[in-house]
DNA sequence: CATAAACTAATCATATATGTTTAGTTAAAA
DNA sequence: TTTTAACTAAACATATATGATTAGTTTATG
């Protein structure tokens, strides 16, 4: 799979965790201490976010990262 | 946990796991079509890569990304 | 010691991530 | 319809990732 198709498979389920945990992009952002704009950008596929940055989602989203990683894993076969 | 300790962590333990499947980082930078000198900077916790980066080494490392991201949470607490 | 493989380090260039601002769109609610 | 919250989009800046080259270091092996 390449990079773009990958980033929005992976958007794709960020956001669908970010409404399951009832949070806006905006109040994601503050929990993360990011501006709103950029994870509008991650969930749209425009963007590669390091492990770190999914890392600290993870926490945010009250999962595990290798959880979270696990389930994105299953989107793609 | 700061980037800079997180990263160093992260470069550890990929430099553990290649080294568990007999690879140089020549080696490995060619299975993934990185140059080596890459490689040296991420195992040395310089560079914060990104998911799709630690996905296609987890590939070239005959292991599930999930199962990596798995062992490097345990080395964190 | 001499040689070679593996790696580190540093520099420079380019691509991409990230921060910031502003404007526009969409959808829900009054 | 009007208002507001939530989001998209785009432009611009800066920081960092990544590519490429060259030189130096370390380590194993003859």
């Amino acid at each position: 799979m390449d990079k773009s198709e990958f980033n929005k498979r992976l958007g794709l389920l960020i956001r669908k965790k970010r409404i399951e945990n009832g949070l806006t992009q905006l109040e994601l952002a503050d929990l993360m201490n990011l501006d709103y704009q950029y994870i509008s950008r991650i969930e749209r596929g425009l963007i590669s976010p390091t492990l770190f940055w999914v890392t600290k989602l993870s926490e945010a989203l009250h999962i595990h990262s290798s959880d979270f990683i696990h389930e994105f894993e299953e989107t793609i076969d």
